[in-house]
DNA sequence: ACAACACAAGCTGTATACAGAACGTATACG
DNA sequence: CGTATACGTTCTGTATACAGCTTGTGTTGT
């Protein structure tokens, strides 16, 4: 708990920055960055007195922050007692690539034939910047990278559901994606090159072909972490 | 509003009969059930104010159950501003169908699979409901087993995930369904019969048959909503 | 008659107060 | 020395108070 705390501390103030945004939405931001970000303890309880007195926001906004975030299963709320830090088994783990493995290859199939010129532009774009932090080992770069990249893929689905659904999950399992990613040198190349993949089917206007390229990523990525957490 | 405020005063007193339920939880069953079932108006502003007073229940609890019930896409909150009735689109309609064709058959397949004997019997007995509620034209029995059914099924499939997001896309449909099978005279039997399909193929363990059964189905309720939508 | 504006009522978002429950600690007992 | 219990602290869940905004109405001016 102290760690978030110190974590809250130094982050910008997004208050100042705009004065519309409601207090619930500044907890939610502040908070969300602060679970996929600060390494806290899966499991550890949060309390909500603390947490407001540290965003410096009213208990009332903060808890309907927590709540959001319990749905997106970012952290669990444990009725009368306390909302933890989500502490995901490997199985709900495996159960979200699962999901993934059912939706993301639609949303691309989907997406490569709504993009608008602009979308697949910004697409090259994006996967051009993850070559570059690739290279570099910038792994921070390389992160916000995939998550644009994947907005972009979202944002070109004519189903807003489906890309909602698909977001959600990938939140869920975005610190261990990272963790994967970043943890196993050869990952971040790889993950790159089917990346590289999936946009030269997209910008081929090539459907099926960027849906496969999907599934074989994902397939990637569901082996990868199969390994990580049955033995290491 | 006036509508729910009556609905709900006819509700029966679930604080009296579960004094452990937290009042949050008593609003959101409340509510949800008045949605589903108190044909409101879509797009209609709903009163925090008005609804606690209608409850008995003071704001702060009923407005978490709002925020839940936006995130499961029943109601709509303009932030500043009101929380109405969800007015979905026929587009996004169609695009709550096209999520249940890519998770439903996945879901049986899985289910298939792992349900025990004891679920089998109870999926078994509730088609018979079924098929006893579509032949006395019962609509709301026949309307209970259809959930029953799916809620089966759903406990049944070992990814729980998957079993929580399905349920979320029926529940967006939710009267939609209802629309689709008691206006189409010749929906409900159709439907009863597709159901039966489904469980034969679960009851002899063959998952993929049942995953294409489901195909079926949902192909069918696609195909009979978007007629509806597009011409009535 | 129509448009603009001022006012009033109601509503949302937020802060705060309070009651009851859960948890940890310290103490008493076996 | 281990266990059970009683107390105090802190927490959650709920109610309520308050400020600012939005909306609809009535009035006024053209």
């Amino acid at each position: 708990m102290e760690k978030l705390e110190r974590y809250l501390a130094g982050q910008p103030d997004k208050l100042a920055l705009n004065p519309t945004l409601l207090r619930r939405e500044i907890a939610y931001e502040r908070l969300k960055d602060a679970l996929q970000h600060a390494d806290l303890e899966p499991g550890q309880p949060l309390s909500e007195t603390r947490l407001s007195t540290a965003l410096g926001i009213s208990r009332t906004p903060v808890r309907e922050a927590l709540h959001q975030l319990a749905q997106e299963g970012l952290v669990q709320v444990i009725p009368g007692r306390a909302v933890t830090v989500a502490a995901p088994s490997v199985r709900s783990i495996m159960d979200v690539v699962h999901m993934r493995l059912l939706l993301e290859p639609e949303l691309v199939r989907l997406a490569t034939d709504a993009a608008t010129e602009t979308e697949v532009e910004a697409l090259v774009d994006t996967i051009e910047r993850m070559e570059i932090a690739c290279a570099t080992g910038d792994h921070l770069a390389w992160s916000k990278a995939d998550t644009i990249f994947h907005e972009i893929l979202g944002e070109a689905c004519p189903n807003e559901l489906l890309g909602e659904i698909v977001v959600q999950m990938r939140n869920r399992a975005h610190h261990l994606a990272n963790i994967d990613s970043q943890t196993n040198p050869t990952r971040l190349s790889a993950c790159t090159a089917e990346h590289r993949e999936i946009v030269d089917h997209v910008m081929m206007r090539d459907g099926e072909g960027a849906a496969e390229a999907v599934r074989q990523h994902i397939g990637k990525l569901r082996e990868s972490l199969f390994n990580r957490l049955s033995y290491g």
